[in-house]
DNA sequence: TTTTGTTATGCAAGTTTTTGCATAATAGGC
DNA sequence: GCCTATTATGCAAAAACTTGCATAACAAAA
């Protein structure tokens, strides 16, 4: 797994603690990679002891006291040793779809109810995504040239989310022609 | 997890074996649930335990023998059960995007070699879709009025799919203007 | 005739991830 | 004054998943 890829870069791209990397995947590159702050923090010990990352305890007036993780060369090195290798095409396990598949055996309103929950998050998401292009867009050409990589991985998250909201909306269709008269009206 | 439910609901649909319901996760439904066998025979044995599934042994001739399994009222019980509660929504964990963030630190050349390789089976699962979807239209409206749930998830697959070749595109013209001239036709 | 592929099952060990618990200081709203 | 949120870290146990190994029979291709 590279989770432990996923904090090598984020730490190349800038030095930071695990609450730091935290709300890193949490606010900004959830769409693509998610983890518990307890399983970063776990993995940043293991790195440090690996020898990739190295940290400087920071003491705090206001706030906890935090540890400032940075790259070693070593750590670096790794980071190349990786990119070099192919990497697994991504497996999809999606509890929604399971439930969507046997839809059958309960009720389109619970099924509607379930949708709509989905839609919420995934409309925040996207909105979410598009204001990070907007702000991308309004950068001088040196710094966007600088991020033209996540930038990339950027638009996956929003033609993925885009894709999943048209998907939405060809299954609320469908599950209003399933209850064709609810709430009957007129005669 | 709903590894779970994802073969109670099979074996709701139709009763089989552990390499029976291996192969329906491999051939059929990967784009929304992937299990190796090892992890599905184990679940099985805990399924049957827990009392929702029963089996009988076939002895074959010219195979090895299997277990049919299918599921017991309980097990029925417990699919209802679940289908009444919300489901989390799915969280992604991407390493090939993990790879393309990191993609500064490597040559564009490499980044091509992946992305082409990524391509080759997201195109090939598309077209597998898109034939299943084909069976399923030339089916009788009966039939696909019974399938219509099963049938919004191959939807998904589908516009998924879609969506991530139309992204892939996207990719490789940004990939193309990093290397303007590799191969310098004319003066 | 040997190798490869398909059908069929499973244990054991390891890795990865989740869930639950724990602590501690500060800031802001009710 | 109390409750909630944010910042900040971590251990322990459990659950989920992967990797490696093992067996066994038949069929088809090399």
């Amino acid at each position: 797994m590279s989770l432990k890829h996923a904090i090598l870069i984020l730490l190349e791209s800038e030095p930071g603690s695990g609450y730091d990397l935290f709300k890193r995947f949490k606010d900004g590159l959830g769409y693509f990679w998610n983890a518990k702050h307890q399983q970063v923090y776990l993995e940043l010990k293991k790195l440090s002891e690996a020898g990739w990352l190295a940290f400087e305890a920071q003491t705090q007036d206001t706030r906890p006291d935090k540890k400032n993780y940075r790259l070693t060369p070593a750590g670096h090195a790794e980071l190349l040793r990786w990119l070099g290798e192919p990497v697994q095409p991504n497996t999809i396990n999606d509890a929604l779809l399971v439930k969507l598949y046997a839809g059958a055996h309960t009720s389109p309103d619970n099924l509607r109810e379930e949708m709509q929950r989905h839609i919420a998050v995934h409309r925040k998401t996207l909105d979410s995504l598009l204001s990070i292009e907007r702000d991308y867009h309004g950068l001088p050409a040196e710094q966007r040239h600088a991020l033209r990589m996540p930038y990339l991985t950027l638009r996956r998250g929003i033609l993925g989310e885009q894709s999943w909201l048209q998907w939405a909306e060809e299954v609320e269709h469908a599950l209003q022609d399933t209850t064709p008269a609810s709430t009957p009206a007129g005669k």
